[in-house]
DNA sequence: TGCACGATGGACT
DNA sequence: GTCCATCGTGCAT
């Protein structure tokens, strides 16, 4: 413990740096970072980058908006957004003040507060689908339009609950690929996760219509 | 003011 | 593998 607090300090430090540099670098970085929300804890394994700059599958990509505007902000924010009328998909803010760019949290798993998770995804479901895919991830969480805009890397309370993103304590192995569900620019390979991790989602390939 | 369309998940074949 | 529930958002009127 003792050598433990300025190893701490090091890793907030790399995480912040991260978020406030390009998306890509930050999706990487988030891959083993934990969200706690109150009881949950999730260990992030699957992430997508979003630049509004180059990137049409951005929701940044048109400018600011009410909905956007988390992403145009300080680094390290959560951007939440409800999609297909039912789920909510969970994203952290980056880059410099100006530039609307993010990362979306597409699975994880639950380390902490498993029995919370299930309360709030169903009884029948297994720890491996607790947080598998980013509705389900919000759903295990807890979080919704509430907490849009939350200070991620400060940490903050909404409704008496604390909730915060820590830094990974080691660096694991990235994959890369296209990313999932998206019709425009579809071949940047913007998706990142955990090879090999039993928590990353199913690999969807684009369909629709 | 209207309306098409999802950064999906779950149920079902 | 296929189908579809459900609604906020942004752009077209």
């Amino acid at each position: 413990m003792t050598d433990g607090e300025p190893a701490a300090a090091e890793a907030r430090t790399r995480l912040r740096t991260a978020l406030e540099g390009d998306p890509v670098g930050a999706a990487r970085e988030l891959l083993g970072a934990v969200l706690r929300h109150g009881p949950v804890a999730l260990r992030v394994v699957e992430t997508e980058a979003y630049d509004g700059r180059v990137d049409e599958a951005s929701h940044s990509f048109r400018g600011e908006t009410d909905r956007t505007r988390v992403m145009f902000g300080p680094a390290g924010r959560l951007y939440v957004y409800f999609s297909y009328g039912m789920h909510w998909a969970a994203n952290v803010s980056c880059s410099e003040v100006g530039h609307g760019a993010a990362v979306l949290l597409r699975a994880g798993e639950v380390i902490d507060g498993v029995e919370f998770a299930r309360d709030r995804r169903g009884p029948r479901v297994t720890d491996r689908d607790l947080a598998r895919g980013p509705g389900r991830l919000t759903q295990a969480l807890g979080i919704d339009r509430r907490h849009y805009g939350a200070d991620l890397l400060a940490g903050t309370e909404i409704d008496g609950v604390p909730l915060r993103l820590e830094p990974r304590t080691h660096a694991p192995e990235v994959a890369t690929g296209p990313r999932v569900g998206i019709s425009r620019s579809v071949d940047l390979p913007w998706r990142f996760w955990i090879p090999g991790d039993r928590y990353v989602s199913a690999f969807r390939p684009g369909q629709r219509r």
